[in-house]
DNA sequence: GAGATATCGATATCATAATATCGATTAAAA
DNA sequence: TTTTAATCGATATTATGATATCGATATCTC
C-alpha cells in the first residue's frame, strides 16, 4: 500500500503554491518569492516542494516553475477524477451540486440523496433520489466518497447507513463528529469554528 | 484588549462537545463520556473545557452539564450576532445567503455584492448589489466582516476593495491566500485541500 | 462508617510542526 | 577571472499540541 509522505498541513498549503505559480509566467520561482507572496515562512516552502517534488532548486535560480506545478498537480490529485453522491440537497447540498469548481478538482458528484425527495429529480444533470434508495443505488453506482449536508439530527444514522453502504470516505459538513470504522476517513468542514474564530476577532481585537 | 485563553484547536472542538452536549438528558456529563463519543483523548477534553469554563468538575460525577453548555455558547459567541457581506454571489454565495444555519451561529448576512448585478436584486429577503457600490455603502452598513466567494482571479482585488472599506474579518473560500494588513483577521476555508485528503486516501488507502 | 473507585486537575512526557542557522553551490557582477 | 550574493538543502532548535501519569478527593457500595 502506497504511502503519503508529507502532512495534512503541507497539503493544505499546496493549493495556494499551486496558484501563485501558474500566475507566474517567468521560467523560475524561489522558495522566497512563495513565502514573501503568501506570508509563509521561506524554510517550510522548500520543506514542502521538497515533499512533493524531486526536482532540485538551484542556487539564484530557484526552481522550475513548470516541472514542479505538474509535480502539484500531481500531489493534489488533479489528474484522478473521483466520484461522491451528496447526501442531504438542502441550500448548501444544491450549491454543493452545482459548484463547477469540484469539476476542476476531480469531483463528479453522480447523485444526490434527500429525505425530502419522493421520486427521483434533477438538480441541473444530477438526479437527486429519496433516502430510501441509498443503500441500494451506491453500491451499484460503486461511489466511495459520500458528501454529508445532513442537518446534526440525522448526521450519525445516516453516516451508519453509507458506511454500509460501502462508503469510505466522508466529507462532513454537519456539526456532528462522526463514528466510523477505522477504515473509513472523515474530513470535517467546521462552519461553526471558522465564524468562532471571525466574530472572536471582531469583538475582542485578538488575533491567533 | 481583551484576549482568548484558548487555542483555535480548542475552539474547532467546542461546536462538537456542545452538540453532545445539548443531545444528553443527564445532570451531569464527565470528561470520559465525551472523549469516548467523540473519538478523542480524556485529558484533551478536561484541558479543553478548563479553557472556556471556570466550573470545576467533581469525582464520580463529572461537570454540569447545563452551565457548562452556557459557558461554551459564550466562548462560541452564540450570544452575540455579527453581520456580514457578502461578496461574489454564484451558487456558493446564494448558497451561504439562504443558508439558515447561520442565524443560529450569530450571523446575519445583510448584503450581497456581485460584479454581475447592475441593479438591486434580492436573494430571499437579503439586497444583492453591483460590486460598484461596494466601497460606499459598507462603511454605511458599518459591516466589518465580508465572505468571500469570488473567483480566484478576482480574490486580491476584491479583499483590497474590502480592506479599503473597513472589513476586518474576511472569510475566505476563494483558492488564493489574501495579503491583508496586520489589524485585518482572514479564515480559509479551503475546498481544494479537504478534497484532497479524502481523494488520496481513496486512491491509496493511505490515513493520516 | 470504612473502603473502593471513578473522576478530576496538575504536571510530565512525547509527537509534530514551524522556524532558525549555516555551509555549499552556482549564477551574476565586477 | 575573481568576487559577491542569492538560494538551496541539511540539520538544529524552538514552539505547540496531544497524550500519559499520578496524587487528591468526592461519591458510591457494603
Amino acid at each position: 500500500m502506497e504511502i503519503r509522505s508529507f502532512t495534512i498541513q503541507t497539503l493544505e498549503r499546496l493549493p495556494y503554491y499551486l496558484h501563485y505559480m501558474e500566475s507566474r509566467e517567468t521560467e523560475d520561482v524561489s522558495s522566497r518569492d512563495l513565502a514573501n507572496a503568501l506570508g509563509l515562512n521561506e524554510v517550510q516552502v522548500r520543506k514542502d516542494l521538497a515533499a512533493v517534488s524531486s526536482k532540485a532548486g538551484r542556487p539564484r535560480r530557484g526552481f522550475e516553475r513548470k516541472p514542479l506545478i505538474r509535480d502539484i498537480r500531481e500531489a493534489l490529485g488533479f489528474g484522478r477524477m473521483d466520484e461522491a453522491v451528496i447526501v442531504g440537497v438542502g441550500h448548501l447540498g444544491t450549491a454543493l451540486i452545482n459548484y463547477k469548481g469540484f469539476r476542476e478538482l476531480g469531483l463528479r458528484i453522480v447523485a444526490g440523496f434527500d429525505l425530502q425527495v419522493e421520486d427521483e429529480i434533477w438538480v441541473n444533470e444530477t438526479p437527486v433520489f429519496s433516502s430510501d434508495r441509498l443503500k441500494n443505488l451506491i453500491p451499484r453506482l460503486n461511489v466511495k466518497m459520500a458528501i454529508l449536508t445532513v442537518n446534526s439530527e440525522n448526521a450519525q444514522a445516516v453516516c451508519d447507513e453509507l458506511v454500509a453502504a460501502g462508503i469510505r470516505a466522508i466529507w462532513n459538513f454537519s456539526q456532528v463528529m462522526l463514528n466510523v470504522p477505522d477504515n473509513v476517513i472523515v474530513r470535517n468542514e467546521n462552519m461553526a469554528a471558522s465564524l468562532a474564530v471571525l466574530s472572536e476577532y471582531l469583538s475582542t481585537g485578538n488575533n491567533k
